[in-house]
DNA sequence: ATCGGTTGTTCCAGTTAGGAATAGTAGCCT
DNA sequence: AGGCTACTATTCCTAACTGGAACAACCGAT
């Protein structure tokens, strides 16, 4: 029996399951770190580089996926296909249940509970800033929406970033609301 | 100059100013445990024991914290009080200009994301669960909140329990509808 | 032709997560 | 009194993960 995988195993796995629907000849380390950047990274973490290349080797050591060598002149790029036996697992994964909660690391609401120790204006500061980027952050993801339009197999990940959109808007009103009350606790 | 510490160690220091407030003899790393998770877990993650401890051992030799043992005739019990090197550490930290983003790990999205693979019935699982567990959630907060009140000095905690409620029912209600729009998916 | 940007991979050092192992303390039950 | 369980307190170990740097080839533009 193969070592139960990590969530970010399953993770990767899910992007090359996406790729396989295309007939593409796979995907390096290198393509699957940027189809993280632009996706992942919402919802989870953006595994960094040196973390990907030792998940797929272990991936690979388990069968769940396979790598092709394609030799050139000056250099071996190494290109990942899920198999099946990874598809299979990862299906199972999907229905297995899980009490996993989602894990927040927010370093505004962090600062925000020492706003004490701060002045007035850097905690007003610190909230305007996040506003800011929050505005960012969901103009990357309407991005991705549109890519994603309304076709058929693009149905899920469209599903969730709505999602995140709706994270992102409500995120916003909230540290507007919470703005107005720190303006009204420092006068 | 003393090394950088992580945002974690800062979060440390935080506690530890809370607590210097009373004329308490300072903490053990095991009650720095039991309030990360009564309160940090929220909005950061609650650091495992093994990292209180060796967080513990890094800001003591750079002096942002002294220990004193405490010892009895079993065992040496040591506690930790912050300095004003440290707290003086802490406000400059607070003070400097972040452009730090949450980061969200979002099992639940993740896997909505390769929702494709799954049986409809067990995305409105999955989905119907989260609510489930959200709500639990909340209500431990609400427990948080209760406890901090209206006082003057546990106003910056109470807001940011504020934020945290308002994002429960944000999470919740968006949740919801992908429920309708799942549902409807699956017709 | 060479220069900068992108593609592609590997390596390393440090940090973080999670749990097991160990052990004293304290109250409770019988 | 003896034993049980829960809590307090600390340390250790392994694996996961981050954030680079280092190295190299390839590709287009000037």
């Amino acid at each position: 029996m193969a070592a139960p995988l990590t969530t970010t195993s399953y993770a990767l796995l899910g992007l090359l399951v996406f790729d396989s629907g295309t007939e593409s000849e796979g995907l390096t380390g290198y393509e699957l770190k940027q189809r993280s950047d632009n996706t992942l990274r919402f919802y989870w973490v953006s595994p960094a580089m040196s973390q990907i290349y030792t998940e797929l080797a272990r991936l690979e050591r388990s069968g769940m996926v396979v790598a092709t060598d394609e030799v050139t002149a000056g250099r071996t790029t190494r290109r990942y296909r899920i198999t099946t036996a990874g598809s299979r697992a990862l299906t199972r994964w999907l229905h297995t249940a899980t009490d996993e909660f989602p894990t927040l690391k927010h370093p505004v609401a962090l600062r925000l509970l020492m706003g004490a120790l701060m002045d007035p204006d850097a905690v007003d500061d610190l909230l305007r800033t996040y506003v800011d980027a929050l505005r960012v952050r969901r103009a990357e993801l309407q991005v991705v929406r549109d890519m994603l339009g309304d076709a058929e197999e693009f149905r899920f990940p469209a599903l969730v970033a709505d999602w995140g959109r709706a994270y992102y808007d409500a995120e916003e009103s909230i540290t507007l609301q919470l703005i107005d009350r720190v303006r009204r606790l420092g006068r």
